[in-house]
RNA sequence: GGAGGGAUACUCAAGCGGCCAACGAGGGCAGACUGUAAAUCUGCUGACUUAUGUCUACGAAGGUUCGAAUCCUUCUCCCUCCA
């Protein structure tokens, strides 16, 4: 066992205490035991995106470093509904959603983790045990005033927004999966700084030596400015084929292009801080981004995923080249023909009539390569054609005549 | 339990009887420019095979009116203050 406190600590926003965080490190390699790394996920998404990778880097850095990982689905609270959620009420989950969900979230975990060395714990094996009683004397342990510290509480009471009571109880069922797991460290994105505390504390009152807490950053989303998220639709999703991921990477601005070298990037630092210099004496940061972007689609897909994926991208939009795989469709038209912004919308290309004369019309759409403004065109059946609308949206529309 | 305030499109937010498919901002999309960048500029942003047309939409249901997001009634939800 052996300890790279550069490593493990690298990309963290806090780490509370950190002292007693070294030095439990260094008593776990004197003594040649693991320490128990707890991070907690939601069962409600299903699809992982790089925002939760970041946590799950460090989880394997853990790992790496001999550790015991600790994958926790919050199954029990995702049963509940997640407050957090503004003002839409989260349909609480059936124990076969749940169940399902999981499933697939250790498809993509494992991409990351080890699955060999990783333990899958599901809070409900202990919740659901807890009962009224239980829950009462957990609560017993809190006040509200601590409770009230909490950023999100405090604000949102202030501003008279509602906060449902049973989200005070969320931080503490969060916290005593800690205890039940005997977690030595937890580790969470920044906004959840406040509930890992909480477990901290609550270990304290069952006799427990306290969990370390460690924060990563919350990563932004595409757009370089909120978090990213599945419903805001900024992310980059660790399933994503290989061109979008490349593609989406590339569509960053180049600010956060070095944000996201920071915290998603393996570079070890130093190469890092030789490719800002090397910008800042001309290099191109397109070529940095690619360099980024193969990175990132090789670690889910493999080298040559990403190596190809460069090459597509570079081919498509550089050299103005059709992407390879342009999806067909059927659709059946009048021998007359089919007006061309309805046939956009049966290939699916854009979500309505409207909105496919409303393309016409800001010349977006190109049919066999031709910009076409004419909105009255129409297609007749028994031919081919390429459709495009935008720089992205392709399809190949196989017309043909309905009786 | 009492008193008051609020609910408008993806979000925020105007409008308070006709000129409202609804100002403005953000977001999104498209065009120009480029490195598919970013920033910027311009346009679009309910649907209907595009029509000076129809339909659907301002929390829900009724009503008044030639005409309602706007007025009235009831209901639902939210917030604040008092108890």
């Amino acid at each position: 066992m052996t300890i790279d406190l550069a490593e493990i600590e690298r990309g963290t926003e806090e780490i509370i205490p950190r002292e007693e965080f070294r030095t439990r490190l260094k008593e776990a390699a004197e003594k040649g035991v693991k320490l128990r790394i707890k991070a907690g996920f939601d069962p409600t998404a299903k699809d992982l995106h790089l925002g939760h990778t970041l946590l799950l880097n460090k989880l394997r850095a853990f790992q790496e470093a001999g550790h015991e990982a600790i994958f926790l689905i919050g199954d029990f609270t995702g049963m509940i509904g997640d407050p957090t959620g503004k003002n839409e009420t989260r349909k609480p989950l059936t124990r076969e959603q749940v169940e399902e969900n999981a499933k697939t979230y250790k498809d993509q975990v494992f991409k990351i983790l080890d699955p060999e060395r990783t333990t899958i714990a599901f809070n409900s094996h202990w919740l659901d045990k807890l009962g009224a009683e239980g829950m009462i004397r957990l609560a017993a342990q809190h006040t509200v005033a601590r409770m009230m510290e909490r950023d999100d509480f405090s604000k949102r009471y202030k501003e008279g927004l509602p906060i449902a009571v049973h989200e005070f109880l969320y931080p503490l069922l969060q916290g005593y999966d800690s205890v039940a797991l005997k977690a030595d460290v937890e580790l969470g994105g920044t906004d959840q700084k406040f509930n890992l505390l909480v477990g901290r504390h609550l270990q304290q009152t069952h006799q427990q030596r306290p969990q370390c807490i460690m924060t990563v950053p919350i990563l932004e989303g595409l757009d370089g400015v909120q978090k990213m998220s599945k419903s805001l639709g900024n992310y980059i999703g660790v399933n994503d084929a290989p061109g979008e991921m490349f593609g989406k990477i590339m569509k960053i601005s180049d600010t956060l292009m070095w944000r996201y070298y920071d915290l998603l990037s393996f570079r070890p630092l130093s190469e890092i801080a030789g490719l800002r210099a090397s910008v800042e004496q001309g290099a191109n940061p397109r070529d940095i981004k690619f360099a980024l972007g193969q990175e990132i689609v090789a670690r889910f897909h493999g080298v040559a995923a990403g190596e190809a994926a460069q090459k597509e991208f570079v081919s498509q939009f550089s050299q103005g080249e059709l992407p390879e795989n342009i999806p067909e469709v059927e659709i059946a038209v009048p021998a007359a023909g089919m007006g061309l912004a309805h046939v956009l919308k049966q290939a699916g290309l854009v979500a309505s009539n409207t909105e496919g004369n409303r393309m016409i019309e800001q010349k977006a759409v190109r049919v066999d390569q031709q910009r076409v403004e004419d909105k009255g065109l129409a297609l007749l059946p028994g031919k081919t054609y390429l459709l495009q609308v935008g720089s992205r949206r392709y399809a190949r529309a196989v017309l043909k005549a309905n009786s």
